[in-house]
DNA sequence: AACATTGACAACCGCGTATTA
DNA sequence: GTAATACGCGGTTGTCAATGT
């Protein structure tokens, strides 16, 4: 069963790549090609290395047609825009940025962009980190599926039944991400946006409350607001369309499609 | 000249997801 | 269906050169 142990790290070189490596690797690359797995690469180029080195190595340095050198205003304006919209996903990032790796462009930003940023006064608002927002959607999917089971348990959901619900409910959960990346790319400083939940708790429940109002409400930031959003959408009790969950005023609405339809062109 | 500090970036680590047996 | 492993990603650390004291 599985696969066969992973690489013992005994006797394999690590730190800094010498001149010889980087050629192994290369001439390896280049007569076999990348997809002949990084596992049992280093032993088949004859380098001391482990497979997950090498990938690093190859990606970030030795890949042909890496750009190097300093970075373009251009380049730098596009990066501020995209963590806006994306935050730390620097594979995402530099994926729209020709030539520059994740590394790359994680390293320019936390040692040149973020000063820049802050001494200008533009300090960007700090993302909720990605490991964050796994868990949480690990929690949530994890607590989905205790619900299911028990729900099957009990017999409320049978082979072939529920099967609407079911795919409203999955439908909420794909919509809630992208709200809350959308919200996620909006600048602290803008307030256009308005909202408030009925319940102030955040623990409100759409299932019985059917409607939540996003007027202006001043004792909430608007990313504890949207917080509420958030958990409102991870309640599987609300099977309603988010649309008559929430109610945007017209503003709002149209600035959320606006950076939603960015963030889905950036993306796709 | 010697040491300390800072900046830049390469590389590593740990985690979540995808894949495989 | 499950467990084990590979892969890819973001966060963090380590190292070395440049600069300041």
């Amino acid at each position: 069963m599985g696969r066969k142990p992973c690489c013992s790290k005994e006797g394999l070189n690590k730190g800094a790549w010498t001149a010889k490596e980087d050629m192994l690797l290369t001439e390896y690359i280049k007569e076999h090609g990348e997809g002949t797995g990084w596992r049992s690469l280093p032993k088949k180029a004859g380098l001391l290395r482990c497979g997950k080195s090498c990938r690093l190595r190859w990606v970030n340095y030795l890949k042909p047609g890496l750009k190097r050198g300093s970075f373009t205003s251009e380049e730098d304006d596009l990066i501020v825009r995209l963590y806006n919209l994306l935050g730390s996903r620097w594979s995402l990032i530099a994926g729209r940025i020709h030539g520059r790796t994740d590394n790359d462009i994680k390293n320019y930003w936390n040692t040149h962009l973020l000063k820049k940023l802050k001494a200008e006064g533009n300090e960007p608002r700090r993302h909720e980190s990605l490991a964050k927002q796994t868990r949480r959607r690990t929690n949530a999917s994890s607590q989905n599926n205790k619900k299911t089971k028990e729900k099957k348990k009990k017999g409320k959901i049978e082979n072939g039944s529920n099967i609407e619900e079911r795919e409203q409910v999955a439908k909420k959960t794909e919509e809630q991400w992208h709200m809350q990346d959308a919200v996620q790319a909006v600048s602290p400083n803008n307030h256009n946006f308005t909202s408030s939940s009925s319940s102030q708790d955040g623990t409100s429940n759409a299932a019985s409350t059917s409607e939540v109002n996003l007027e202006e409400n001043d004792s909430i930031g608007i990313y504890e607001k949207f917080q509420v959003i958030d958990e409102l959408l991870l309640d599987d009790n609300c099977l309603l369309p988010i649309n008559q969950c929430i109610e945007f005023n017209t503003e709002s609405h149209m600035m959320l499609k606006e950076i939603y339809e960015e963030y889905f062109k950036l993306v796709s």
